[in-house]
DNA sequence: AGCACTTGTCATCTC
DNA sequence: TGGAGATGACAAGTG
């Protein structure tokens, strides 16, 4: 099922992007929305798909047992599901999976593009993807706001920023909607943005005309690619990290810059942002698909307006290289869709590595063509956005959002980096390096805290401490397994376990005996049939006449004796079910009165045992103690038995211990003994049932010392078992808040401001209201201005 | 010979 | 009250 979940949902998302190339267009977010509920559900999930429910179904069923912990296709298992959730992901961010991965067909189509075109535009976003790696950048990403007043002042200064991707979204953005401004109005709309400021509104608009100068002079040539190629790389080297404020020519006060369609306050959800920034980004021809629907003539575009908010991958085409060859994009998507059927048998981290972020790892798997995402190497492939990496795996890909490094704790500070470099090889990576997801997760608050940060990878102070917290829960846990009787190799498996996802129980140590297995057997094998009917027949045969000694002495060893030799293994075993019906004590143990007797035929088979036929008085007794030479010389004879022996004791000893006290008394009153035959023969009777019974007590007490054994081994089992539930549940946590960030920052970096700029992260964030909807709001924003503004804001993207 | 363990036995208690 | 069972304690047997 998970196997043809997994296939339908990702030929279903290339099957879009196909029909996008071929020019129809396949509004899949429709569909997903309502009309086919089946449909959302294959390609999200059911409804309780999303409740943690699931998961515990999940490791019910791996601890018990539908998979094998330690099954070769768990890890298979795992990754499927890991897909499938990061698609659910997607949907509750409101960004529909399919409206990525139409981006990613952009991207490659761009990439395709650049490649032939503009070389040098790929070669510095490839660049901008080794920077990722590269400990120079670092810094710079962590620098302070600084940074992102450098990017602006490249931005405003240099014309020839136009030529990189944000610059084309700048450039566009400038034709389309900025052009027909002078510098005046553009001043003016600064000045009425201002005042909404200070009203309290966020500020939508910026510099318009530093804008509009620089998308007049932007024209696409290789002089100025390569001028972009500078600048990229100086905002690799974290000069760009944060776009700096416009400065309020009159003030000298750094303005807070909002993208115009998407207002600082605008309420919108990612998907609509999404589409306005593809909608207010005219295509040219394309243009007639401006909705998130697969829209491979972007490519095509050239130009866009000044107004566009930002796709950033449409202004990184080149204007000159139109359109893909389709071909060469359905090999394409062939080449991926093999790579997620090889993907199914990878790990989880594998899946991640071949993520478009800048890993090599797509590259080398998808040799197919342009359409690999990640790639550094290849000039081609530098240029691709998150969003591309992303596309390919809806089915793996999901990967590229979330990287490798989910899995690990630290994560991802770098990996925006990364991402933001490769995704527009514009402003938009040193812008939002370090946005936080904390608006999504966390109260505003929280996000505020962290406005300084630039493209750092670091992770917002409370996402990263969500992560310590459960690592910290992970280790203490560990610790509290420790002291609550985990031994070190018991803590150490449960470590291993939950590394390799193996969810292998622990199992303690077997106690030594199973009461279950050996005694079952032993009791099954001791019959009821061994009891004291079957021996008071053959006492009854074997005494039958009190001449035949030696006869008697046999059979009566063979009835009732008890049997030295007699193999531990099962000298408790003979339990007659019948005898013990409850002990209120312990349900496990019951009575066995019948616990040291001997089985009939065993005695038939042993004839040689041990008899007490001896008639012994009390006093016998007595000098049988004092000479144990004799008792020596009965070696398998009880002292009992010697006495009985010595004593000319008509019947057995079996018949004198476990006759029922009326048949007892009917056989002593058959035969006429003497005093001191009574008194033995009631001695020994006395001594035979306290035999019994001692064996019987000490039967239980071992039963009931193996059972609360196995009841700490199962308690230690379960809390075992739990323990590795809860880290399951912390890792999945985890990784969750990590692709949320990987999400965060994505969208993030695809908003522009109508100039094309990003919005610097450390003065924006994005807030995640309670109706779903997201807004972009400069940080410091109260909640309830956010409440106030959205609509306004939402106005002026859509427009 | 000493030790650990098992088994038998006694005394005592409870039912 | 006596029988039977349960159990602690002790001793003997055994390896």
């Amino acid at each position: 099922m998970l196997y043809l979940k997994k296939y339908f949902t990702e030929g279903l998302i290339q099957f879009t992007i196909l029909l996008s190339l071929i020019g129809v267009r396949v509004d899949v977010d429709t569909y997903l929305s309502n009309q086919l509920p089946p449909l959302r559900e294959i390609i999200l999930g059911p409804s309780s798909a999303y409740t943690q429910t699931q998961f515990h179904n999940l490791r019910n069923t791996l601890d018990g047992y539908g998979i094998h912990p330690k099954s070769v296709d768990l890890d298979h298992f795992f990754t499927t599901r890991r897909l499938l959730n990061q698609v659910r992901q997607l949907d509750r961010l409101s960004v529909p999976s399919t409206e990525l991965n139409t981006w990613l067909v952009h991207r490659d189509s761009e990439t395709v593009v650049s490649t032939s075109s503009q070389s040098s535009i790929t070669l510095d976003n490839g660049a901008g993807l080794e920077d990722v790696n590269n400990p120079d950048a670092t810094p710079a990403m962590r620098g302070g706001s600084g940074a992102p007043e450098s990017t602006y002042n490249l931005n405003t200064a240099d014309s020839s920023l136009g030529a990189v991707a944000p610059e084309g979204n700048q450039e566009q953005g400038s034709r389309d909607g900025n052009d027909d401004l002078t510098k005046e109005d553009i001043d003016l709309i600064d000045i009425l943005w201002r005042q909404d400021i200070d009203l309290g509104a966020g500020r939508e608009v910026f510099n318009y005309s530093n804008r509009q100068k620089e998308s007049e002079e932007e024209k696409p040539s290789p002089h100025e690619n390569k001028d972009r190629n500078e600048e990229q790389e100086s905002w690799r080297n974290g000069v760009n990290l944060q776009g700096a404020q416009p400065v309020d020519g009159e003030t000298g006060e750094s303005i807070p810059e909002q993208l115009p369609g998407i207002g600082s306050q605008t309420s919108l959800s990612l998907q609509e942002c999404l589409r306005l920034l593809e909608a207010t980004f005219p295509f040219g021809e394309e243009s007639e698909f401006p909705a998130p629907v697969v829209t491979p003539e972007i490519v095509s575009n050239e130009e866009a307006p000044s107004t566009s908010q930002g796709l950033p991958l449409a202004p990184q085409l080149p204007p000159a290289e139109p359109q893909l060859d389709l071909e060469q994009q359905w090999q394409d998507i062939m080449a991926i869709m093999e790579l997620q059927a090889m993907e199914v048998n990878n790990t989880s981290l594998q899946s991640n590595s071949s993520s478009v972020d800048g890993t090599s790892g797509t590259t080398e798997s998808n040799p197919g063509g342009n359409f690999e995402l990640s790639t550094g190497s290849t000039p081609v492939n530098q240029d691709v956005s998150l969003h591309q990496a992303s596309l390919p795996s809806c089915s793996q890909d999901f990967p590229p959002m979330f990287n490798p490094q989910l899995d690990s704790i630290s994560i991802t500070p770098r990996t925006t980096m990364p991402r933001l470099s490769s995704s527009n090889s514009s402003n938009i990576n040193s812008t939002f390096g370090a946005t936080n997801l904390t608006g999504i997760f966390l109260p505003p608050h929280i996000n505020s805290s962290s406005n300084n940060i630039t493209s750092t990878p670091i992770l917002p102070d409370p996402f990263s401490t969500l992560l310590e917290e459960s690592m910290l829960d992970e280790i203490s846990l560990l610790d509290l397994a420790m002291e609550e009787g985990f031994s070190q190799a018991q803590a150490s498996q449960l470590e291993d376990e939950l590394d390799s996802d193996s969810g292998l129980s622990l199992d303690s140590s077997h106690s030594p005996a199973s009461p279950s297995s050996s005694e079952t057997s032993c009791s099954s094998a001791a019959s009821s049939s061994s009891t004291s009917a079957t021996f008071s027949e053959e006492g009854a045969v074997g005494y039958s006449t009190d001449s035949e000694v030696a006869t008697a002495e046999t059979e009566e060893g063979a009835v009732g004796g008890y049997q030295p030799g007699y193999s531990k293994l099962c000298r408790m075993s003979y339990q007659d079910p019948s005898q013990f019906h409850g002990l209120p004590q312990l349900d496990g143990i019951s009575h066995n009165h019948t616990y040291n007797l001997p089985l009939s035929s065993a005695f038939s088979e042993h004839p040689e045992l041990p008899i007490s036929t001896g008639k012994k008085t009390v006093r016998d007794k007595q000098h049988s103690k004092l000479q144990p030479h004799q008792d020596l010389l009965d070696k398998h004879a009880s002292r009992d038995e010697r006495r009985a022996r010595a004593m000319k004791i008509p019947f057995s000893n079996e018949k004198i211990i476990n006759l029922p006290v009326e048949e007892f008394n009917e056989l002593l009153a058959k035969h006429h003994l003497s005093e001191a035959q009574l008194a033995l023969i009631r001695d020994i009777r006395r001594r035979g049932k306290n035999k019994m019974a001692a064996q019987n007590c000490r039967k239980r007490k071992l039963d009931t010392i193996i059972n609360l054994e196995q009841g700490v081994q199962d308690l230690r089992r379960d809390k075992a078992r739990l323990l590795k539930e809860k880290m399951e549940f912390i890792r999945s946590l985890r990784q969750m808040k990590q692709k949320m960030q990987s999400l965060y920052q994505e969208v993030f970096t695809q908003l522009r401001d109508e100039e094309g700029r990003p919005y610097p992260p450390s003065e924006y964030s994005l807030q995640y209201s309670a109706d779903g909807s997201v807004l972009i709001m400069p940080r410091g924003v109260t909640t309830a201005e956010q409440n106030r503004k959205p609509e306004k804001k939402q106005k002026d993207k859509k427009k």
